[in-house]
DNA sequence: TGGCAATTTGACCAAATGGTCAAACCCACG
DNA sequence: CGTGGGTTTGACCATTTGGTCAAATTGCCA
């Protein structure tokens, strides 16, 4: 009766399926990132999508299930160049590493990295286990590594935590506050930031 | 006819109009902050204003006119920590000082942090010229004086803008992100991230 | 205290919006 | 070629919501 299903059971999605459902997220992830959850309608997803609104409710069941959809979706993409940190590595390079990656993302997926943070402003309603859960998990193993350089003599002393949330603060800022950005520097200036952001990273760092 | 008056031709307003008034701009910012621009709505802002809709709509004309006027309240505000860096004073002192001053706005004013987030986030679509207006004027003439302590050899070289979103980036992150630093963190740690920041800028811009 | 302006609100309206449903359409396959 | 399941949609519905209005109430001052 209804193409997708939640629970686990029929898997096998039709070529049809397949392409609807990715229209339908590229749509949502459009709208739901320029105009908050609030903001956006099924209406205009729908004719992003360019499909009538039943055929769009046929593949996902509900507004709340697309938005969900979509934030799962994003937080493995999310979470990746942080796994990627690796304790074998040197230590600035890993971490200049991140932050390169971190801005890249923010770079060339600015609606992915909105969608998050509306989500986070208005208090994670749909996301906040996955914070508290797999994210405290990975902020924490990582840290503990950090915190294994510095005490090795190997980076600078800092809060690995705190380390963390500048990272995370100023790569995400270009991409969130993007008018702002903008506003203020008369247009976007990409390699300016990356050029800042490594300056500044390694200064930070360097023992 | 009607109490307040966008022109500026009657000045003064009685007592209750200053009441009622404040009470409105209060609640909308409870309920704006919260919520977003398209979340909110006026009953919420009335019920939370202890007032009925119509009365609500008696003093302030429409919800956009109340979150205008929110906004422009803000922006103020917003810059003011910004003016008061002095060009006469110890550069390090100063930036310092700055961190530390916006630091303390979004620990106590956290609701006014995530309009303004809010605001941008969605594109500034209420404030947009004074971003590119006032803001942008502001900016320039204070990253100038930046530049002026690093040519002088009293800071370390940094691009004056970006330094400047690298101030507000880390600042009001702690406001804006609030969930998701306590996530990570296990709760607020005010004092961890003052640390922290005066930390990384102190070493950032000694020369 | 009388009266006029300021204030307050219950009742209402039109538009927007999330979601439903039955009917129509398409298309692979026997 | 016809038939059954997957797909699509026009029409519709209930609720929410920004905003209006006339009537009632209150506050102020001569």
């Amino acid at each position: 009766m209804n193409a997708p299903d939640t629970a686990a059971a029929t898997k096998p999605l039709t070529r049809i399926q397949q392409k609807n459902h990715a229209l339908i997220l590229n749509a949502a992830l459009d709208v739901f990132s320029s105009d908050g959850f609030r903001g956006a309608t099924l209406d205009a997803i729908a004719a992003r999508a360019g499909m009538s609104k039943p055929n769009l409710l046929y593949y996902l069941p509900s507004k709340e299930a697309i938005h969900t959809a979509l934030l799962s979706r994003l937080l493995d993409n999310w979470l990746d160049p942080l796994i990627t940190l690796n304790p074998d590595g040197d230590p600035l390079e890993e971490i200049l590493g991140y932050v390169q990656r971190k801005l890249e993302m923010a770079r060339d997926y600015p609606r992915e990295s909105r969608l998050f943070a509306g989500e986070i402003l208005r208090g994670a309603p749909h996301m906040g286990d996955a914070l508290r859960g797999d994210l405290r998990r990975l902020v924490d193993e990582k840290a503990a590594v950090i915190q294994g350089w510095i005490d090795a003599g190997r980076l600078a002393p800092h809060d690995p935590h705190h380390l963390i949330m500048s990272i995370w603060a100023q790569t995400q800022h270009y991409a969130d506050f993007d008018v702002q950005v903008r506003a203020v520097l008369g247009g976007p200036d990409w390699d300016g930031a990356e050029q800042h952001l490594r300056q500044f990273f390694t200064r930070m760092l360097t023992p």
